[in-house]
DNA sequence: AAGCTTTGTGCAAAGCCTTGCGGAAGTATT
DNA sequence: AATACTTCCGCAAGGCTTTGCACAAAGCTT
């Protein structure tokens, strides 16, 4: 019906209310009205007007409605590092929930630099996000930078490194009790001396892991030989130096937990490379439970990260935020691991 | 200077040029203008605006900007799949690009998906990014839905997986030369029955590879078996399933050329699990060189994809047509890549 | 002193949408 | 026939920014 318009109006950018507006000769308030069912607008008149907006594929332009209602309904994602498999899967659980919600992510790398973590967060606040997701970089020590984003009310969501957790929503994994399983399978498998591959001091999932690995010890009424604890800065150099000092002890381990996938991985290269078996002479496990894990050879065991829902699960966060009128206690969300025993650490084979 | 003001105006949501007008008795033409060193505004008053603005940390709203000026300085990105280290590093490339340039990207995620691809494409025209970088979902064979894009004059780039390489700009690898280099490489290695385990036949990366791969075939002498080149959907059972069938055959292959790595790992894992050696019994060469390639065992010889690289290529596709003023014909970019010779390809075991 | 040029500012429109309010036409009531 | 209601629609403002044009004041020339 509208064929002859569509072609003329389709040569333009994009259709506005005007557009439709003009072509029926009425006014962009009854364009408006009648897009939504206004019952002020008679039947013929809406039908009309839904029809041409179909015909002309009408969307209204959500730079004007951000203006108008103040927010862009854009959630800003800032993340250590794109390419590892933890933060994309993340990032794939949070883009779900938020499109559910019709939201849509603007990502930003920090490249674990504090700096950039800042300018990151800056640009995000000047685009006008309605919130932000993130991970703390792994450099930064400082949180003032967040006094900013508090100020302006913008919701925010931290999840795996956290900071400010009394003012700042959360989502972590039950670090502390998953490297006390850890540590505790260890045990029961027969190792006794068991080494643990941390990370950098100031990050809270350091600080939990080394907790839980003390508790474990503790349990299973094993000595914490401070020998047997060693920081990374979780490159693989560093993993790999840490891996050689501790097999380098008069007394070595017998096992080691490192302090995630990579970690473990370096450290599973090292201990080949100086003809140790595994799980026979040295038992290894990991954290996160990335895809390698099952390619390796032998298998690692790993504790597994819900990574997907831990994603999810920070996009709720910031929607809780959003849907609370008033200011609200920031929510603190603990999600549950698992740990999967694979061949790198039973003295049994497993399947 | 401003202190009293700052606490009070900092309450509010955002700083506006009316703020800043309307505190100093100007109007916000001035303002605006003074706040760009217009040479029309007074040095006097220039400084005192820009004193208040930094005071109180004023930056333009991008919203008001995007709709004056007709754009939203953001790029959409879809893919197919955010997980797989492939996309997550060419997204990190894409986004090191449109960073640079003043632009963010918005992430869409198509799961390999004909009709979420669709949606992806409109919900992101509604968003009015000013471009769209993609890879095709692998289940897209029908290209009828990048008409409404062409049509709103929205800048386009595929990498990868394209299509319509006439009316689209495109960034790939020289799938074909690679796929050659890969059959020649195993002839060189002493192989003789080389299989090709492909993708669905209706990705341009599958055709390229086969045809790359029948050249090399034809280069050293070798006769083309049909038995020898079977498909997959690049999922690990499907390749777990093509792998069986090739060694299954009367007369099996002496060596394997994976699709991309996925392909190749499943092929590792089905190769070991019938108890045949790598690279003795059957050579095994991926595509991609995803990180895994490294850590099993033998390590994987495959093509590496300068993915970053392709990222930035393909966000700079973008910048071109954006700064064209007038339409450009679309522009086909090819990366070279690179063969990395591991163990799992050569007779003599590399280091 | 009258007229002209600088110099410095403000008005208003445009870009797109929503919404309170006012108003015209029509129908029903008394 | 005059009044009171509906029913249906448009005006205009507000949200934020940029920019062409007009205007006022001041300084200069003749």
């Amino acid at each position: 019906m509208f064929d002859f318009l569509k072609n003329f109006y389709m040569s333009k950018r994009h259709v506005s209310l005007k557009t439709l507006a003009q072509t029926l000769n009425v006014s962009m308030s009854t364009v408006s009205r009648a897009l939504r069912n206004h019952p002020d607008i008679g039947p013929e008149v809406t039908r009309k007007v839904q029809e041409l907006a179909r015909e002309l594929q009408y969307t209204p332009n959500p730079l004007a409605i951000g203006l108008l209602k103040d927010r862009s309904s854009t959630i800003g994602v800032i993340v250590p590092d794109l390419v590892t498999y933890f933060f994309s899967s993340i990032i794939s659980g949070i883009e779900s929930m938020a499109n559910e919600h019709g939201y849509h992510i603007v990502i930003r790398c920090s490249y674990e630099s504090y700096e950039k973590e800042k300018e990151c967060l800056q640009d995000l606040l000047r685009l006008r996000v309605d919130g932000i997701v993130m991970c703390l970089a792994q450099e930064t020590q400082d949180y003032a930078h967040f006094d900013t984003v508090l100020k302006s009310e913008t919701p925010l969501v931290f999840f795996d490194r956290v900071c400010r957790p009394d003012e700042v929503a959360t989502v972590v994994v039950d670090n502390q009790e998953a490297a006390r399983r850890i540590t505790r399978h260890f045990f029961e498998s027969g190792y006794r001396r068991i080494a643990h591959i941390a990370g950098p001091a100031q990050l809270n999932i350091t600080r939990e892991r080394i907790e839980g690995y003390k508790q474990g010890l503790a349990e299973c009424n094993l000595p914490f030989d401070t020998d047997l604890l060693v920081h990374c800065d979780l490159s693989i150099a560093s993993a790999t130096a840490a891996t050689q000092r501790l097999l380098a002890l008069s007394s070595p381990p017998d096992a080691i937990f490192g302090v995630n996938d990579t970690t473990a991985f370096a450290a599973m290269k090292e201990i080949k490379r100086q003809h140790l078996r595994i799980p026979q002479d040295i038992g290894l496990v990991g954290f996160t439970d990335e895809f390698h894990a099952t390619v390796v050879e032998p298998t690692l065991t790993s504790v597994m990260h819900p990574t997907y829902e831990m994603g999810r699960e920070a996009a709720l966060l910031f929607l809780a935020q959003v849907d609370a009128k008033v200011a609200i206690t920031p929510s603190q969300s603990v999600l549950t691991t698992q740990l999967v025993v694979r061949e790198s650490s039973s003295m049994i084979p497993v399947e």
